[in-house]
DNA sequence: TATCGACATTTGTATATACAAATATATTTT
DNA sequence: AAAATATATTTGTATATACAAATGTCGATA
């Protein structure tokens, strides 16, 4: 009956990319109404409250590569929702208008996706297990 | 000093997702000497201990979609590793020869993959863990 | 038997992400 | 100041993965 019954669910590797999978999905869904996808929304979210953030530290606050935060930028202005200025070595982000009007239905989205997986899960055991994660990424830092 | 100390660090959506990454950086170490990504690795292995097994199942088992099984196998089937055929509507995947011979090495990197991540998270800890992980992953499901 | 629907797979296109190399600037060393 | 080194970012290319639509086939039913 458990869709995690296969020969593989005893390893790690498939276990957490499976987990990773659906709650992207979980994500995905409750990011819709912002008509973002989720890590867009974060970044965006996370300029909005730095103004002039640099890519550097979104990837270090972000936990992704230098190079991830570049992509993701890039979808952001083609979007017109942040605009890069480059001085010297150093690239600030700033949201635009557009992007700026977008952070009420952002915060929405933030909260319906942790409501939802709060419901599945529990408040408890789902503030337990992201400790937990987080413990685990640690160690395999 | 902890890597996950963003302030996104009590989101399950970073969590899960930046575990997922470590854990994939781990395999992708582990499966070197194979010179095979994990995903690749494991599709194989499953091929080759089920001749002719169905990419529909192949997809159930490893719990991704059948389009991304297509992908894989379209990779595998350019290293030459393993063959397709089709009668109707079923299709059909073979090792290859060469793809046989790679078993005892895949072996190995499966034992490594698991041997790193229990020398680091210990043995109690990460079973725990693996249960823990296939336990919200099924109620996501 | 012709059609319609169910099933299996593939294809087009997209997100999410990384590593290594390239680029460009800033800082330190000699 | 010239050269070497360090820092910040971007680009080229690759893996991992999905959804929706297309394709092709099998079986049931009108």
């Amino acid at each position: 009956m458990k869709s995690s019954s296969s020969r593989f669910n005893k390893c790690l590797y498939f276990s957490t990319n499976a987990l990773a999978r659906k709650v992207e999905k979980l994500a995905v869904e409750s990011w819709k109404k912002a008509d973002l996808p989720p890590s867009h929304g974060y970044l965006l979210t996370m300029v909005l409250e730095n103004p002039g953030i640099q890519p550097g530290c979104i990837a270090h606050e972000m936990q992704l590569t230098p190079s991830t935060i570049t992509r993701l930028i890039e979808k952001l202005e083609e979007k017109k929702l942040v605009i890069r200025t480059a001085e010297g070595k150093i690239t600030n982000v700033y949201a635009t208008p557009k992007g700026k009007e977008l952070l009420p239905k952002m915060k929405a989205c933030m909260g319906e996706f942790q409501k939802k997986y709060t419901e599945i899960l529990g408040a408890e055991e789902s503030m337990r297990m992201v400790q937990h994660i987080n413990k685990l990424t640690d160690k395999l830092g």
